[in-house]
DNA sequence: TCACTTTGTGCCGACTCCAAACAAAACACG
DNA sequence: CGTGTTTTGTTTGGAGTCGGCACAAAGTGA
């Protein structure tokens, strides 16, 4: 028996880590990729001179306005402009968006987004791969895999949608299935001329992956993130720079914490549920206003916080009834979770933006043992974050093991 | 400037993973530990020759009984019978214990458990460290290090207990710096003639771990660990071998997730918590007992319910109620962190063991998508479960690199 | 006794990365 | 405008880990 193994698990040397760094903008030059990354000149050296010579990142010897600091100025790092890109697509109530998105979170090119209510699954995420597989063939980068955020949590490791309530798929819909189908059939291949690899997340999930690696959640080490989209409420966990999807992907699901012990009961046989007493919905019946067909159920409740929250009382008083909901919520994940930081997405993020000291003394009051009650409570910073984070899903490998997955070697 | 570094950080060689696997009983012979390792045979002789070389291992080339399987028999790996120990420790409402834990989890030796009820930290401490220096002088061990186990939140990095309620001590005592300075005193000292590292943490996250590595939770890549000593509910999370105390310490702090929503009030200022809805006090007064000084609480409770279950309805009735309210909690806990398994300990073991079936299907009912509901839940299965945790906390720095914790090379 | 299977061991080489010495590029100061 | 100082980049050598391979060893079964 010939014994060949991967020698040790450990991701071939320390390109992955290095390139990790640059990918999240902490490694600006090689002097701070040395430091970072706590080998010699010599091994940052290399590794930046093989990133490079993978097409993924620039080496500048010459900086362009001077440091001003003493010694000789280190080169700097920067992504590689016209370097190989992510497929990322994502379906959600109001219909599907594709992009391209390259090293660093950078959009590329983005597919204008659609607008259709999305029926049957496989017909959805055909058009969102067609949209992104006319990008590829526009713009002419190389794909190194694609990435889906859909509104449902994503069972692993089989890739199906467990609980697509907001759009109108059946339970169990095997997403990821579907769409690595269906980025064959657009014949959107990798280097190594096999079909890229689809991968297939949770929204929030996602989108907090985004803001872990190039928003408001930079440098947390256990981070909390809260958003509500048009219904219900959706969690997620990034611990270490990674996301905590549990055992079985179901990990997270925030939306059936008791809130309000007195409140209406919930379709999940208990009462008062965050999902029920937290969401867009529920800020509309809070304020006494009827929803309306015409837009989204969050671009309404934003609209009416934005526009009234100054002057109606109703709005006003809504806000702060959710704002507590919320608040209570939170505190009880801080008190099981123990974050460092918290970002809110969705209405989420204009509730805190509309009361920040009302909802972070809330979550203090309720936290146990005032401490973790400090936590700092952001709101999301980054646009369409689910979607670079569909894309953060497909270069994972890349940062893992850039050698192997990029086919070299 | 030298550029002395540590040769990355991956704790050199296979030497520690290949250590973890003979403590956890997950390489009983050389060939296992060659598969799961998945290095070459020559690779996984010289490491456990290191091992042995160590004096942690033993590696028998005469397997006792004939394996009767066909081809070469392949080397016994087991811990070695005189190698070097951890002091574990542990303060409870009822007193304190201390005892020698060998690799594998093996105690070695075990104080008499004291009795009496610990007022002074500092005292208890350094009663409970007199009692393991005992214990050394008299088997003559070498000690690696020291863990201390506590009835409270330990937060980190201060080392400080955060809520010691069941115990007569302050809150934010410095049970870490005590302990350590107590060993100190003592006199224990490692082989490089340093006092040995004391470390502390929460007793149900030290349960966990043991449960983890030695007993119920084998295997488990998420692990939830839900118990009851005296007062209060206690949690833990195991994720992927390693304990999740989230950014400060204070994760899993289960006790006041909602379980109750018209039940009494609690100190935290919510009502129907965990904490008062399913410990052994709660036990008692659903059962229509008043609690005796004579015993713990915890003993009370154990009696009544392993005595009376059978024949009295009130107890049995009281027994239901607590499943429910337990029930209720975990499956809050699991939709939040979807473990791939559930321990429980304390009073809460004995709750499973009465109507198993019951507590299973309160969590599957109220467990989204039935799938997370199916985790399994079993009873912890080692004695002293947080004294051996406690002694995990001593030896994970010789698990990480055994060469640098025992100071060699 | 002779295949056959599985495991242990020795040797070589590939690969990664540290260490040290030297070269280069900026600034500060005279 | 040179010279020293500081910081960084580069080259070379070597240590250490581990895969690949060939062969030896220790069992079973005929």
């Amino acid at each position: 028996m010939t014994q060949t193994r991967t020698r040790l698990e450990r991701g071939r040397s320390a390109l992955g880590p290095a390139l990790a760094l640059v990918h999240t903008g902490r490694a600006p030059t090689r002097a701070v990729l040395t430091a970072e990354l706590g080998v010699t000149r010599a091994t940052a050296g290399a590794v930046a001179a093989e990133l490079e010579a993978l097409g993924l990142i620039q080496v500048d010897s010459r900086p362009l306005g001077a440091a001003g600091a003493q010694g000789r100025p280190s080169h700097r790092l920067s992504i590689a402009p016209h370097g190989p890109v992510a497929l990322a697509a994502q379906v959600h109530a109001d219909g599907f968006r594709a992009a391209l998105v390259g090293l660093g979170g950078q959009t590329v090119a983005t597919a204008p987004g659609c607008m259709t209510v999305p029926a049957d699954p496989a017909h959805v995420i055909d058009a969102v791969v067609e949209a992104g597989a006319r990008l590829l063939r526009e713009t002419g980068r190389r794909c190194v895999g694609a990435g889906l955020a859909v509104p449902s949590a994503v069972a692993e490791p089989e890739g199906t949608a467990l609980n697509p309530l907001h759009i109108a798929w059946s339970a169990g819909a095997p997403v990821r299935e579907l769409f690595s189908r269906s980025l064959a059939a657009a014949g959107i291949r990798g280097d190594d001329g096999e079909p890229v690899t689809g991968f297939a997340g949770n929204d929030v999930n996602l989108a907090a992956l985004a803001e872990h690696r190039h928003g408001a959640g930079g440098g947390a080490q256990h981070l909390l993130c809260v958003a509500t989209g048009h219904r219900g409420v959706g969690g997620a966990l990034v611990l270490d720079g990674r996301l905590h999807t549990g055992s079985a992907g179901l990990a997270l699901e925030v939306g059936h914490l008791t809130v309000n012990p007195e409140g209406p009961p919930c379709h999940c046989g208990s009462r008062g549920c965050l999902d029920i007493e937290a969401d867009p919905l529920a800020f509309l019946a809070a304020a006494g206003r009827e929803p309306g067909p015409e837009v989204s159920l969050l671009q309404q409740a934003r609209d009416l916080l934005r526009e009234e929250y100054a002057t109606a009382a109703s709005v006003r008083a809504a806000t702060e009834q959710l704002i507590d909901r919320l608040g209570l919520g939170l505190a009880g994940l801080v008190n099981i979770l123990n974050p460092d930081r918290i970002i809110l997405g969705g209405l989420h993020r204009e509730l805190l933006e509309a009361d920040p000291e009302r909802l972070r003394a809330v979550v203090a009051e309720r936290s146990l043992w005032g401490r973790s009650g400090g936590v700092p409570i952001l709101p999301c910073t980054l646009d369409h974050n689910s979607l670079v984070g569909a894309a953060e899903l497909a270069w994972q490998p890349v940062l893992d093991d850039p050698l192997a997955a990029l086919g070299v070697g």
